[in-house]
DNA sequence: CCTTTAGTTCAAGGCTTATTGAACAATTGA
DNA sequence: TCAATTGTTCAATAAGCCTTGAACTAAAGG
């Protein structure tokens, strides 16, 4: 039996803002934006956390309908749901990934300090 | 003294998506899109919730990097970092306001239930 | 000066989140 | 069948979030 995913019509904007609006969920998406096509699996991402921190990170994109999990073996294969987004929200995974490839892998604290532009 | 904004150096996506991932807030830029160039004080958005709890998410923007919040006499002018917000994350937020000011300005309970698409 | 107007700050509440380790399920391969 | 692999669920904890009303500040106008 497979998992439990939002449709279309069920996934909001705010909800997809918020599963994104974490230092780790955005590095996942970063990663699978990274490896499209490549079948990743949960255990790629233990770098990020512990297994079970994962388990729930991933659990948060999918519930939020951000990605995909697909069942394969003692696996599940993740995989960013891309067409239902760009029809939801155009142009919006592309910006968020643009900026999330470029994020580093493991978190390091900002630094820099600089005069208010605006 | 004028308030306390991040420097675009200091806007990470993770704090700005964090930001927007809430209903009240995202009303509260869908309504500052609409009115763009408008004159937006913290005022026009009580219909949203209390005087209170207007100060709390208007701050949050503000902190995030969303907002640019100017006093002006007892009130203070309230407007969307779009420069800053565009050169960081382009397409980002015209992709999230296309959304935002679709939104019902009181939240209604979603009702619709319908067979999975993919 | 006194009042009104416009927002903020504070403390408290209740709720949700992120993280962990230990225990559990389910599939695969020997 | 047994063991290894892959991932989930559970309970617990610590931290943070949203909301509230009461008290406060600061500017503007009479």
């Amino acid at each position: 039996m497979s998992l439990q995913h939002p449709t279309p019509d069920q996934i909001t904007l705010a909800n997809v803002l918020a599963a994104l609006g974490d230092e780790t969920r955005l590095a996942i998406i970063g990663t699978l934006a990274r490896n499209e096509g490549a079948n990743m699996t949960c255990g790629q991402f233990y770098d990020l956390g512990s297994k079970t921190n994962m388990s729930y990170h991933l659990a948060k994109l999918r519930e939020a309908g951000v990605v995909w999990v697909e069942p394969c073996g003692t696996s599940r294969l993740i995989s960013l749901r891309r067409e239902t987004l760009d029809s939801l929200f155009p142009g919006f995974l592309d910006s968020v990934i643009a900026t999330a490839t470029k994020l580093p892998l493991v978190a390091a604290s900002a630094h820099a300090e600089q005069a208010p532009i605006r």
